[in-house]
DNA sequence: ATATCGATTATCT
DNA sequence: GATAATCGATATG
């Protein structure tokens, strides 16, 4: 549990550009409720893609019948799966009719640690273990167990979704932009956020 | 410490 | 038939 209480956002908050969307998500929390417990994680790291222009976004090519969340209204998952083997999560950001969204690449672990490790296949033996959890967009999907047949189109902003985005009241300090990870079109543009100095950001740390 | 590579499948050319 | 918003294992310095 956690000192004060979560705030579901709000549908307003993603009915905006997904560059402020994804500075304004660093800090806030992921929920997967799962019966009387639940799974929570920090967003640490979060990438931007926007629509036409950005070659990089799935929303480039045009919709289809994989990405037709990313037109429709705003605080919805968009779940598809990469490299045939993981799972990515992003939530749909404009208004209905524009393409945009945010991409999770990492979570800090907060709530049902344990149940986490396990969906993910690994002990938690010392400290550095806990960035296995969920430290990559892959992992974090996996440690929440989150699926495209499972959660693709679901609100993130429904008081009655088991899979919500909500804010506990946590202040970021200092935030860091750099190029998006792994794309080869359109991979230098500054659209990837980190909250500085966190453990949990995916990749290699100084 | 960094580098390379295989896994495995939905989607698009 | 090629590619992909990745991960984990293995090899090498």
């Amino acid at each position: 549990m956690n000192g004060s209480p979560a705030k579901l956002l709000q549908p307003a908050f993603f009915d905006r550009d997904p560059r402020v969307v994804a500075r304004a998500l660093l800090g806030k929390v992921l929920i997967r409720k799962l019966g009387r417990r639940r799974l929570t994680g920090r967003i640490v790291e979060t990438e931007a893609y926007l629509g036409s222009g950005d070659a990089a976004a799935h929303a480039t090519a045009g919709k289809t019948a994989r990405n037709a969340v990313l037109w429709g209204p705003p605080g919805h998952a968009y779940v598809y799966f990469i490299y045939g083997n993981h799972y990515c999560l992003n939530v749909s950001c404009l208004p209905d009719g524009e393409a945009g969204c945010v991409l999770f690449r990492a979570l800090e672990p907060v709530d049902g640690i344990e149940a986490m490790a396990a969906a993910r296949g690994v002990k938690i033996r010392n400290d550095s273990d806990l960035k296995k959890i969920s430290s990559g967009p892959g992992r974090m999907t996996e440690a929440f167990g989150i699926t495209r047949d499972r959660d693709n189109g679901k609100s993130l902003v429904s008081s009655k979704s088991d899979l919500q985005l909500a804010d506990d009241g946590y202040r970021v300090r200092k935030m860091l932009v750099t190029k998006r990870v792994g794309i080869t079109k359109s991979a230098d543009e500054p659209l990837r956020y980190v909250i500085a100095g966190n453990r949990f950001v995916s990749g290699v740390r100084p």
